[in-house]
DNA sequence: GTCTATGCAAACTATTTGCAGGGAG
DNA sequence: CTCCCTGCAAATAGTTTGCATAGAC
């Protein structure tokens, strides 16, 4: 996977190229200061904290598993905090939101390359694949319906190898 | 899309090929009492009309949705009836839980031919599409990755036709 | 100084659970 | 007659909202 690729948050309109492109790797707290201000909203050590939380701890974490970790820095913070800008990160497609069956939803930060998930039944673990032909079919299938594809989810559940039953043959 | 084949509701295990089968179109009360006793359920007016509902009624229905239209035959029948019912009818593979986003859970009867659903994000709108090259690929996937495949979720969301500005051109 | 953001707590929504009585097999 | 099923209500989980204060710009 290229992860050297910039990073371009995709904000559905008011895009100006050079403001916004970001070295996906080496976000700094100057940049997680950058795509605040970018999606309008005004700088905050919250924010900024939330920010480098999802891009520096695991991917796919729920709004509680991000408070409890920015709780250790800012242990006023509240779970309002953490949800609302969650929310406006999805809303300015900085974030996706990942729904796994009925389990709460997580957040990864938007990739620079899409890519989709396989959970593990069993025991959780997901993986992320890309599948670029799907990702054509897809809107092939929008475009005949006659729908403007804006999202997809592709999730697919099974259980992982260390889970199917290794002894039986 | 063939309306007149016939159903199997997919017991993972123990199917015994004659005694499952119904013809989609016709459900019959009969039916029903015959595919809550296949799933090892003591048959009830309740479930029955829980049955009914989501065959008769509209598709992709939500639980409260059911429960208030059973609720009508049968005032007295609670929400968690309908919830614990809901329950066992997906883990047998009966119905099929659909998550759109963040809105309560809908479910159909599993169809007897796989499909995926795209849906409008302005009005709604849910429509049914089946693609058998992705289902393939999904497949490769999850076998590459060395999964066992279980179930998968694909969703496409975007406007449809009406939704999306009709007099720009 | 203005207006947004925050923290707290309360409200809300969808869903689950405990329990005692009712009904299917 | 024995459990399973049901209705009710209370509990829970995740998320949202109202409000007064704090803080960014």
């Amino acid at each position: 996977m290229n992860r050297t690729k910039p990073f371009i948050p995709p904000l559905p309109s008011q895009r100006s190229s050079e403001d916004i492109v970001f070295e996906r790797d080496k976000l700094t707290s100057k940049d997680f200061k950058r795509i605040i201000r970018v999606i309008g909203l005004k700088v905050t050590n919250q924010r900024i904290a939330i920010l480098q939380t999802l891009h520096t701890d695991k991917q796919h974490m729920t709004t509680q598993e991000v408070h409890e970790i920015v709780h250790e820095k800012y242990p006023e913070i509240g779970f309002a905090t953490v949800y609302r800008f969650m929310k406006k990160l999805k809303d300015s497609g900085i974030v996706n939101e990942l729904r796994m069956g009925n389990l709460p939803t997580r957040y990864e930060l938007t990739p620079d390359q899409h890519h989709d998930h396989i959970t593990c039944l069993k025991c959780g673990k997901i993986v992320e694949f890309e599948h670029p032909v799907i990702e054509k079919l897809q809107e092939e299938i929008a475009k005949k319906l006659r729908f403007r594809l804006k999202s997809h989810v592709l999730e697919l559940y099974g259980d992982c190898e260390h889970c199917y039953n290794p002894i039986r043959p």
